[in-house]
RNA sequence: GGGCCGGUAGCUCAGUUUGGGAUGAGCGCUGCCUUGGCAAGGCAGAGGCCCCGGGUUCAAAUCCCGGCCGGUCCA
């Protein structure tokens, strides 16, 4: 079934709106115009707002956001703060790109109340799809602002849905900012994305989407699901959702350019930037014909590869009447400033909201955007550091964002680090790229294989632009194809295979059970208990109460015993807690059971967890807020946190860590923790809550150290910071760029970690026979004079070839024209070669086997016939062994000693 | 998370394809010669666990497997 909708609302219906079907594009629209016969939508409209604005008067971005939420606010609207860009709360994609997205999954399931309901934000989101079109196109962006209303019906507590948000919207637009309503025009046009689905108007003025209005209201259908209830919307099956969402977004920036009329969106809200970096390029004014024209036909554009820019730039060119070439060196630099202006923007939200650059995940779209920026701006021929554009951003934008100035110094640095690191890509793929033409030009080619330009991109980082350059240089041709990037992703395509799933273990069993009281909760430190068995499958246990901790949150369960029976494995499924037993047939249902906590495994968990919380609060103090939790495993003799940061930690920050850590367990500071609603808890402590990754539930557990760290997590702790005992940082390691990992160990586990390195030391200083102090300087100086020794040894094995050569020069035999010196001498293969090589003359067959190491060389000189791999098989075949080499020389070792006299009297009859 | 490239003298790298000999190259370093002094040049010399571990082989910097470290592209 398609989905087949009525869509009209009250207002169609009261106002006399029409629905009409675009004589382009054939889809179906609302408009109150009689005459109009298009949707609105580009490219079966074109823009018509260049030079005229379309709203009477300039907004500033300041102004119409603020426009934006007030008028909401006026109607009802809760008014909520902006989301991060990176989307700690879910883990299913790497950077918000929608308003939407602040209340997936938790908000739209109904596992947590929305802020405000309904609601009105400005949502920064980033999208990378179109980045090849920011600054050609004059509307895309890879950051925009998604102003937005949202209503959440719940099933039995309903909002508002279709005819309210239609008026609201044409309300917003025509009264608060004097839009013309007859230019307006609705078009319908499903939406489907990220699981969800539902009926949509895309709002059009004057040639430009403004918003897009969409009516959530399915989810993808699970396999089960009855066949009645299936609705298919772009191919995919759906069903009705219990919660249905009016998901609204408007462009902010599309709308600020609507009231600005200016050439580009970019012009109309990054002139901060876009103004001073004209000035510095020393830019050619252009005739605004041109610069509109291009504007115009842009805006209709869509660019993939270097072929669609050609066409575009030979349209306008056309259009304008000038060349090609011409219109291109006008209209690059614009593109250019305008897309640096961009990106950096993009880059500040992402950095400042705590992306790591690193060559993964949401990292490495910031290391991308840091070096396509650097590109365009040595393609400007500017020569400023990045770190200058990023502070532009936030001097303009602290004032709306407080957070950036916090994390300015941070932010700064981490743009300067990649800066380097880029240039140090550079220098060494240069290098590179030099010594391989040498290469070829040496095997007389003239052009640069596009296999080698293909390499120099994946694997050394150099764009084919780059290679270029440098190539042409060294006068050598380089063609680039039009669709390198594609071919790259064709390429990678071909490497990628599918990723083995995970084998669950089937629990479908427990279901029914009651959910588990959790005793490790009500009284952590709890060692025996008493519960009652609630089931038994296979050789899992079921109680109605456990003090056993299941495996999570990187931390281990706990063994033990129940009435005696090992514990061997406890999990958690659902609420239900199974605890794996040696000998389960000694449990029946109803029985009452007796637990024994391992009390020396838990307490260490324990240890290490809360320390893990109180070296968390040292790290972010000492190297800055940016640092976040990647994941963290507990032991009992160690454990491992994985933070997000951008450079190695130097040994002066870990000592400062350690001690600032230590320093919180001597003051032995209260640990608390608490049941909190997730919305409650997010706007009481911030998104840092989820340094552990994402939480499940309505309510979250919150584990506070006082006055240090918040964080949500499931863990058990100590209820205070003295409990932990020693922290000692062991080492860190670089797990990924972007991430390091600190190991360290507590309590008990520190105490044995320092026992072993005493041992370590007094007994290397008992091999040395020094003093522990003096252990350094003798370890070097035994080290040298290993050096030194092997020198020697080296040199005496010339000496003794030398004499060897001597005696052997007066045993020569003459067979026939050659001359042959075969006998057993002693030494080792090096010393052998050494002295067949000075014995070498050019009618000469040398061969010597050593009586020691049974080592066989035989050289032979230039006007001999036969060669000395093929003589050394001789040898070898009457003396076993192998060996072989190359016409001179050859070497190779025998079995049988006894025999070496008969193989050499064997090579002499073959010579 | 996956793919690709790399790790040899203090530094930048040849050599690895096809296993056999480190005369390795340039820069830097030390000494001497030339010079009024410097720049530069000439001569001589020092400096290598060929990343680590295992395997194959008579023989591994070189081939295979595993690990560590660095780089890079992609999702």
């Amino acid at each position: 079934m398609v989905m087949i909708m009525d869509m009209s609302t009250r207002m169609f219906k009261e106002e006399g709106w029409i629905r009409k079907t675009c004589k382009v594009c054939g889809k179906p629209f609302w408009t109150v115009d009689p005459d109009r016969e298009t949707c609105g939508d580009p490219p079966c409209d074109e823009y018509e707002f260049i030079g005229k604005p379309g709203i009477p008067r300039k907004y500033t971005l300041e102004e119409m956001r603020e426009a934006f939420l007030s008028y909401f606010e006026r109607n009802n609207h809760g008014r909520v703060k902006r989301y991060p860009v990176l989307p700690r709360w879910r883990d299913d994609v790497l950077l918000v790109g929608a308003s939407i997205m602040d209340f997936q999954p938790w908000v739209i399931s109904g596992e947590a109340d929305p802020p405000a309901n309904p609601l009105t934000i400005s949502q920064p989101s980033i999208r990378f799809t179109d980045i090849d079109n920011v600054g050609i196109t004059g509307r895309h962006f890879t950051i925009f602002e998604m102003m937005a209303h949202h209503a959440f019906n719940y099933p039995n507590t309903p909002i508002y849905w279709m005819d309210e948000t239609v008026e609201y919207a044409y309300e917003f637009f025509t009264k608060d900012l004097g839009m013309k309503g007859e230019d307006i025009t609705f078009k319908e046009n499903p939406w489907a994305g990220g699981g969800n689905a539902g009926p949509a108007f895309e709002v059009l003025y004057r040639g430009l989407e403004v918003a897009t209005l969409v009516f959530m209201q399915y989810k993808l259908a699970p396999p089960d699901a009855d066949p009645s209830q299936i609705v298919e919307i772009k191919g995919d099956k759906y069903v009705p959702m219990d919660t249905r969402v009016v998901d609204t977004g408007y462009g902010l920036e599309r709308l600020v350019w609507m009231s600005q009329g200016t050439p580009t969106a970019y012009d109309a809200v990054l002139g901060y930037v876009v103004k001073p970096l004209k000035r510095m390029v020393g830019i050619d004014k252009i005739d605004d014909r041109i610069l509109m024209e291009n504007s115009r036909l842009a805006g209709m554009f869509d660019i993939e590869d270097r072929g669609d820019l050609r066409v575009l730039r030979e349209t306008v060119a056309k259009n304008v009447d000038i060349a090609p070439d011409e219109l291109t060196r006008l209209v690059r630099p614009y593109e250019l400033i305008y897309a640096i202006a961009d990106h950096t923007k993009a880059l500040t939200f992402m950095l400042a909201d705590g992306v790591i650059p690193s060559n993964a995940k949401a990292g490495y779209l910031a290391r991308l955007l840091i070096r396509k920026s650097i590109r365009h701006l040595r393609e400007l021929g500017l020569q400023i550091p990045l770190s200058e554009i990023v502070a532009m951003h936030i001097k303009e934008l602290h004032k709306t964002f407080p957070e950036f100035k916090e994390m300015e110094d941070v932010v700064l640095d981490m743009v300067e680090v990649e800066e380097r690191k880029y240039a140090d890509t550079l220098d060494r793929g240069s290098d590179l790229v030099r010594r391989e033409i040498e290469r070829l030009k040496k095997q007389g080619v003239g052009e640069l294989p596009l296999e080698r330009l293909m390499l120099f991109y994946e694997s050394h980082g150099l764009t084919p632009e780059i290679v270029k350059e440098i190539a042409e240089k060294e006068s050598m041709t380089v063609h680039i194809p039009d669709n390198f990037y594609s071919l790259i992703a064709k390429e990678a395509e071909k490497g990628s295979k599918e990723e083995e799933e995970k084998k669950i273990v089937d629990f479908e069993l427990v279901q029914d059970l009651p959910d588990t009281r959790t005793l490790y909760y009500e009284e952590p430190l709890m060692k025996e208990f008493d519960a009652k068995v609630l089931g038994v499958m296979e050789n899992w246990v079921v109680l109605d109460a456990t003090a056993f901790y299941p495996e999570g949150g990187g931390q281990p369960c706990d063994l033990g015993e129940l009435n005696g029976v090992e514990v061997l494995d406890v999990q958690k499924v659902g609420k239900i807690i199974l605890h794996k037993v040696k000998e389960p047939e000694k449990f029946k249902e109803g029985g009452i059971v007796h637990g024994k906590i391992n009390w020396e495994r838990r307490i260490q968990h324990m240890r290490h967890h809360t320390g893990t919380h109180v070296l968390m609060g040292a790290l972010v103090r000492v190297l800055g807020k940016h640092v976040w939790q990647a994941g963290s495993q507990l032991n009992t003799d160690w454990a491992r946190l994985d933070i997000a940061h951008y450079k190695r930690v130097s040994e002066e920050e870990l000592k400062e860590i350690e001690l600032l850590a230590n320093r919180i367990v001597m003051e032995d500071r209260e640990v608390k923790w608490e049941w909190l609603p997730r919305t409650e808890a997010e706007q009481r402590y911030g998104f840092r809550l989820y340094q552990g990754g994402v939480v499940p539930g309505r309510v979250i557990r919150v584990l506070s150290i006082k006055d240090w760290d918040v964080q949500a997590c499931g863990g058990t702790h100590l209820p205070r910071t003295g409990l932990i005992g020693p922290i000692k940082i062991l080492r860190t390691e670089r797990i990924q760029d972007g991430v390091e990992r600190i190991i360290f160990a507590c309590g008990e586990a520190a105490i044995k970690e320092w026992q072993k390195e005493r041992k370590i030391i007094s007994k290397t200083s008992e091999v040395f026979r020094v003093p522990l102090e003096k252990l350094p300087e003798t370890a070097e100086r035994f080290f040298e004079e290993w050096k030194q020794a092997r020198k020697e040894v080296e040199k005496l094995n010339k000496e003794l070839a030398k004499l060897l050569v001597y005696e052997l020069e007066n045993r020569v035999e003459k067979i026939g024209e050659i001359e042959f010196i075969g006998t057993v001498v002693e030494g080792d293969i090096n010393h052998l070669r050494e002295a067949a090589l000075t014995l070498k003359r050019p009618k000469r067959v040398v061969a010597l086997i050593s009586e020691d190491s049974k080592a066989v060389v035989v050289s032979v000189g230039d006007e001999v016939l036969q060669k000395a791999g093929e003589l050394i098989k001789i040898i070898t075949k009457v003396a076993g062994g192998g060996g072989g080499g190359k016409k001179d020389l050859a070497q190779g070792k025998i079995k049988n000693i006894l025999k070496a006299k008969e193989a050499l009297e064997e090579l002499k009859k073959a010579l």
